[in-house]
DNA sequence: CTTGCCCTTGACGCATGCGTCAAGGGTTAG
DNA sequence: CTAACCCTTGACGCATGCGTCAAGGGCAAG
């Protein structure tokens, strides 16, 4: 499998995987004696489960800083990884995303407030100097 | 007054109000001699209403895209230009804002959601090829 | 005149997840 | 062999609101 059908295969493009690569997520897979990368189902179903992760809102920082816990998803089984995030290897950048979202909806909330009240009334609580 | 007192005064630095200028939000100021930037109460009135704008969650093109009703905030008073984005001329940005924050808190709220389940079930939607 | 802080314009940096363009080579069908 | 499509690496683009560095000139005090 090259990289057009293991992207397509996974739901994405061949720039993702590359990226992925490149940023660590994904080891350097083998080539044909002519350069082209070559992947296997294992591969498209780590692609398949980091694309999944990113999706609920963790980035790829995130998995790097797991991805020698990440490895072991698809080094001991051989395909079955297609998605386990609650393993608890992940239990920490998962918490620290929880929170971090959290946080940013509060300052949303209290934005989408203020502008609310501005538009309603004219005058909201001016920042100042401090 | 030049740029670094006039900042100051608003509570902000030279940077950013040349970058209004750039941008459009500020019109070039009248300049001393040697080509230094004058700024009188007006300008500094303006810049504080620009920001306070801006901390409500409206973009530099939001009120770009409104400059030309803006400028009539300091040309018929004076300086009493503190801050009126109650006026109607702001109507439409703010709406839209308003509709833009809250897709993205339920965006954000949706995430928050989906990666507590992740965490707690190890399963959650995948996405698929769709 | 010199010191030292402030001003000028121009331009790159940041953080995120790739998209997209470029130049050149591989691969496959006819 | 050729067309047509896929692959390779390298590198810039995007969107936001400025921060920051650089090189050169201005202004007030001693």
């Amino acid at each position: 499998m090259r990289i057009g059908d293991a992207a397509a295969a996974a739901g994405t493009t061949p720039r993702a995987l590359r990226f992925y690569e490149e940023r660590g997520l994904l080891r350097p897979p083998s080539r044909t004696p002519s350069g082209q990368r070559e992947y296997g189902p294992g591969e498209v179903a780590r692609v398949r489960a980091i694309r999944q992760l990113l999706s609920v809102g963790l980035t790829v920082d995130d998995l790097v800083s797991r991805a020698h816990r990440f490895d072991l998803l698809d080094e001991d089984p051989p395909v079955r990884c297609s998605a386990d995030p609650g393993h608890e290897a992940f239990a920490p950048v998962v918490s620290a995303r929880l929170a971090a979202l959290d946080a940013e909806i509060a300052r949303l909330s209290d934005l989408r407030d203020k502008l609310a009240r501005l538009a309603a009334t004219g005058s909201a609580d001016v920042p100042g100097e401090g």
